[in-house]
Formats: structure tokens, C-alpha cells, sequence
DNA sequence: TGGTCATGTGATAATGATTATCATGTCATT
DNA sequence: AATGACATGATAATCATTATCACATGACCA
């Protein structure tokens, strides 16, 4: 059902005292509907400019709280919005260094596993008690090779 | 010799027309004794307060530009700043999510291979030529599991 | 159904980090 | 020593983000 996603963050949502309005509706079928995450800008853009920036950036937060969301910094300086892991399931990010774009990646279940294994490695030594891990990786996307 | 990274830096800035001046070498010092990246706050502190905002807002932007330091950005929302990868050689970082500090850590040899092998893999199917990767782990330091 | 109260909205103002400006200082080269 | 390029530090300007506030909307209850 196409509809899974928002009826998820819609309970979520409700069992924190909060509603899930049209704004927020937009806001997250926008990150529905791209494959990376997307700048305040780019959300703004995304929603047809019909959702004022004072009130992304209000949302956007307060989602954030709400743990519907999760913040990325990347190489550009910007931040950057996606749904969190619990909806958007474990992933990685390519980031183009010409253009700056960046799209999802997932590793296969057994490349998961092996990177699993070498971060668990790098822990022990540490002492870091490990709970989550992101792989950046930075190359050209194949529009900026031409 | 202890010298031989500010001898590389120097080389690199002069080919460039650039100066290597004490506010430079404080800089690159205070990132050389520390085991991550730092915030312009933590260099101000590091410096002793003896170098200006302004005056490390503009170093660190230029060293950056020089390819001399590197720009990381993490969960928190900090711009930090490090030794460019050919000086302070390849790494990853590990980002305490309580107190959020960040310290490098490298992988072994082996595990730094199959890393690569598991960023190739992916790339494949994105049309990504890659040039980079970098590995975020996050968890508890040892000083905040107490 | 209407009333009431918490929550959400959008315009605008305030904040805070970063960058630009500019007069002055420093270094290298002749 | 003189000249010109680069560097410095104080200050002002900019830009993204956050706070404020009057008004709107939706949920709940009499």
C-alpha cells in the first residue's frame, strides 16, 4: 500500500501528542519521492513553493524531534533532510563532488554484514559502545563525467 | 623528524604564493596534536586565544582552499575542520553521540581493503566514478558509558 | 452543534555563525 | 632601503536558521 509510509509516521506522530498536517504530508512525500536527502531549498522547491520557508524549517525541525527524520551534513556545507532509518531502512550515500548531488546507496545484506564487522573490529579497540554507522562515499555521478 | 609535516605544508603553500605564517603554522600545530577534527571554537581555544576569529575564519578557509586541511561536518550541526588526507593519511572517524566528540580511527590494512572492495561493489551499479570514501561510526566514548 | 483549548501556520524580527571590507602590518625581492 | 604582494585584525555586512506573535485549524467535550 502506497499509503504504509504516511499512516507510520501519522501514529508516530499522534502517540507524540502531534498532528500530521498538510504541510508535514508534503514535506514527507517529497522525501518519499526522491532518492537522496534534500536541502531546506530543495524541499521548498519540492513542494511547489507552496510551503512558506519559515514553516520548513519549523517542520522540518520539529519532525526532526520527532525522530521522522533525520539531519545529514555533507562535504558542501549544507544540511540535508531524510526519513529516518525506521522508514527509510539502512543506507548509505554517494555524493558528487562536481555537482554535489546525493542519492541513496544500499549495500547488499552481505556487504552489510562484512561492514558491520570491520566497524565492530575498529570498536573494540576504541572502547566505543557502537550504535550506527554511515558510509560516505565521494565520487563523479554519471552526468558529470561527460 | 617532527618538522617534516610543516616542511610539507610550507612546500605546498609556497607553490601556491602563499606564506606559511605563524597564524598558519598554529593552526596546522594545534590540528597536528589533536586526534580529530576540530571546530573554529576548539581552534580558538587550542591557539590559546592568540589567534582572532576573524584571523582563523580566513586561515582555515584559505588552508582548505590550499587543499592543506579538510572540511568534515557531523550529526551535530559543526563545521570541523583536519589535516588534508595526503598529510594526516586515510581515515574514518568515530562521533560520540552524547558528548560529540569526534576521534580518527583508522581500519588495518586488511579491513581498509575489503572496505574498498565493498564501496567498488557498490559503485558499479550507480555509474559513480569513485574517488573517495569515509566511514562514520557512531556510539558512546568510553568517558560517557559511566 | 458550539465552545474551548492545544497545536499549527505564516509573516516578520532576531540571532548567530560565517564572510567581506579595509586600513595597517609584514615579508620577499630588487 | 624601496616596492609590491600577501597577511592581519577590527569591524561591518551577509546569510541561514531560529524565535516571536497574532491568527487559523483541528480535536475533544458539554
Amino acid at each position: 500500500m502506497a499509503d504504509l509510509l504516511h499512516n507510520k509516521v501519522e501514529q508516530s506522530l499522534r502517540a507524540q501528542g502531534m498532528r500530521y498536517t498538510s504541510n508535514r504530508r508534503k514535506l514527507v512525500s517529497a522525501l518519499e519521492d526522491t532518492s537522496g536527502p534534500l536541502t531546506v531549498d530543495q524541499l521548498y522547491r519540492a513542494t511547489k513553493q507552496r510551503v512558506p520557508f519559515s514553516s520548513i524549517y519549523r517542520e522540518v525541525r520539529a519532525l526532526f524531534e520527532a525522530e521522522v527524520l533525520s539531519l545529514i551534513h555533507s562535504t558542501d556545507r549544507s544540511n540535508r533532510f531524510e526519513l529516518a532509518e525506521w522508514l527509510a531502512g539502512h543506507h548509505h550515500h554517494m555524493v558528487c563532488v562536481r555537482c554535489m548531488a546525493i542519492s541513496d546507496v544500499a549495500l547488499s545484506p552481505r556487504g552489510e554484514n562484512k561492514l558491520a564487522e570491520l566497524v565492530d573490529r575498529a570498536a573494540t579497540d576504541t572502547g566505543y559502545m557502537i550504535t550506527d554507522h554511515t558510509l560516505e562515499i565521494e565520487g563523479v555521478c554519471p552526468d558529470c563525467q561527460s
